[in-house]
DNA sequence: CTGTTAGCGCGTTCAT
DNA sequence: ATGAACGCGCTAACAG
């Protein structure tokens, strides 16, 4: 494998000088600077990033820990996160975490012995032991569509609560009094909040904490269709349905459809995600839409400052607005039809 | 920052036997490695993984080259390559080239300066430029889901000529004589394999050159948007379309809606590329679904049996078969009806 | 089973 | 504007 030592020797030069050419920096005659690069061409020299990294100690390398790179939600926030990387000179090494606070654990513990420059983190749990211990280590993080309780660090996600209310107050609307929800693990802090912002719409309509239904799932299809049958089942029935992410609803849709229920006739369904337009055939569903492109362009945006100038500014939390969609799913005023 | 040599100190041995004990390789005493282990939990020691790679010249990094990582079925192929990288001890970088060569480009070079183990590369064009230098650098390379023409390289992919066949038969067995073909890029493999079993059925149903219909664009919606366009205004009007993959499909789709056309009554519509059930609230398209989940699953373990042992045994090509599921955009038998 | 020596390839630091 | 010397942290190679 060819060196800079090799390079500095055809171009008559010392390998420093080529470190400089390379890296660009320091100032070079324009001479020598031909002869270095006319000698790089020549031995299809290529720079060994692992020797520099370790001596200049910055990998430009970033992580991505989420939980599913399957849900669109997250593929798009992925893909920003990519892109604006990719623009600062910087890649990307991506890990999912199934929702596991062990594989989160066993990632970061990779990361870190990779020396990446800093990491972007959807937490799987709002338990504040990885985050405690990355900023130990001293290595910048920035939290992705998820809060921690009761730790300072940077943030960047959507108003999940505000989100659940809209969705919530669109439903009481329409006239639904049974009103109820599926939602992911309990302490995941937008299952939380979206549950907050379903009670709270509920409360202010005045309809009591025994007529509020909430259902603790996961996030992902199948538990949605459980969830939907235990809502079903529940006394009195309710007539509308929250889901708490995108795969739930869909789950959800199934339950209701085998039981022979039509949406949003029989019963009313809302949820949270939208599904990029490329992918829709039919849109259906009413949403609360977050921006989940701009969110992995926030936050990495927030990560390369720190990156630059580390503790130059205190943790900045950066909340986005969910951007409810009227669709079919919720259907019309039920009052007025009745 | 702690050092090998830290621990070694704290634990009283040298500090090559630290390194074995971390590694896991050679024969340690227990005694000494219950001295490093408590060292290391003490000192809260984290390798360095920069230095252990430029020494041993192995970085347990792959990475993936692909074009849209936004597609669900690349999202899958990518959440197959994780799993079995992960499994095997290694992570993965990503990179996005959206069909661009100069990206893709940009990105090899970046993967060879940081000293990936292996490339997964799906290659953005036919062109062998990318993977000869990969090949002519020493870097171990499997070529993803397209073909590229005079070059000996490992290979998976879908059977995408034998999809579109089935396909068209499909089409041709319902009654169908006027059938386009809504596809890629003419100098991509899954583009252009896709018009070969096309034809081919085609020409086995005895209909002349003249009498098939291909559209070229890209595999986005936007120009599955504008090929339906186009093939609405050919005279005679096609009664068919097969599209190229699923954002292909879903634009078509869009085309056809404001057109007034009814999908399948007036306008037969299928496509490559099924979408997870999880995302798909009313399954509709007659599809032909290739194993992306799979696709990414052995290419990643035939990547790693080359880091194994390089060059122990030839090249290879794996092809996925590919599964056509009927829906109701085919329709049904229009002979019969009219 | 354990240790010694040396060097992977580069950039920091200091000098001129 | 350019260079010399050194070390980043680790493991290959060899010795015992």
């Amino acid at each position: 494998m060819t060196t800079i030592y090799d390079v500095a020797r055809k171009a008559g030069v010392a390998p420093i000088t080529v470190s400089r050419v390379i890296n660009q920096t320091g100032y070079i005659s324009a001479d020598k600077r031909q002869r270095v690069e006319a000698a790089v061409a020549e031995l299809g020299y290529v720079p060994n990033r692992l020797a520099s990294s370790l001596r200049s100690r910055r990998t430009h390398t970033l992580a991505l820990v989420l939980s599913d790179i399957t849900n669109p939600f997250f593929t798009n926030l992925a893909r920003g996160v990519e892109d604006t990387a990719s623009d600062a000179g910087f890649t990307v090494i991506f890990c999912n975490t199934d929702e596991s606070e062990a594989e989160e654990q066993k990632y970061l513990g990779v990361l870190l012995q990779k020396r990446v420059d800093g990491i972007l983190l959807v937490p799987a749990r709002s338990n504040p032991d990885s985050l405690r211990m990355l900023q130990h280590n001293g290595t910048p993080v920035v939290v992705l569509d998820r809060r921690i309780p009761h730790v300072q660090a940077d943030v960047v996600r959507c108003d999940s609560e505000d989100g659940a209310y809209q969705l919530t107050r669109l439903l009481l609307g329409l006239g639904h009094r049974g009103i109820a929800m599926l939602t992911g693990p309990k302490n995941v802090s937008t299952s939380a909040d979206r549950v907050a912002g379903y009670r709270r719409a509920l409360n202010e309509a005045g309809l009591a904490k025994r007529q509020q239904m909430v259902f603790y799932g996961d996030f992902r299809q199948a538990s949605g269709y459980q969830m939907a049958q235990q809502a079903l089942a529940a006394q009195p029935r309710p007539t509308a349905l929250v889901a708490a992410n995108n795969f739930i609803t869909i789950g959800a849709l199934k339950a209701l459809q085998e039981a022979g229920l039509r949406v949003p006739e029989d019963m009313a369904l809302v949820g949270f995600d939208d599904l990029p337009p490329a992918m829709v055939a039919f849109p259906f569903f009413t949403v609360a839409t977050q921006p989940s492109y701009e969110m992995g362009q926030a936050g990495t945006r927030l990560l390369l400052e720190r990156l630059e100038n580390p503790a130059a500014r205190p943790f900045q939390e950066i909340i986005l607005p969910t951007e409810v969609i009227v669709r079919q799913s919720s259907g019309v005023a039920k009052l007025h039809l009745s």
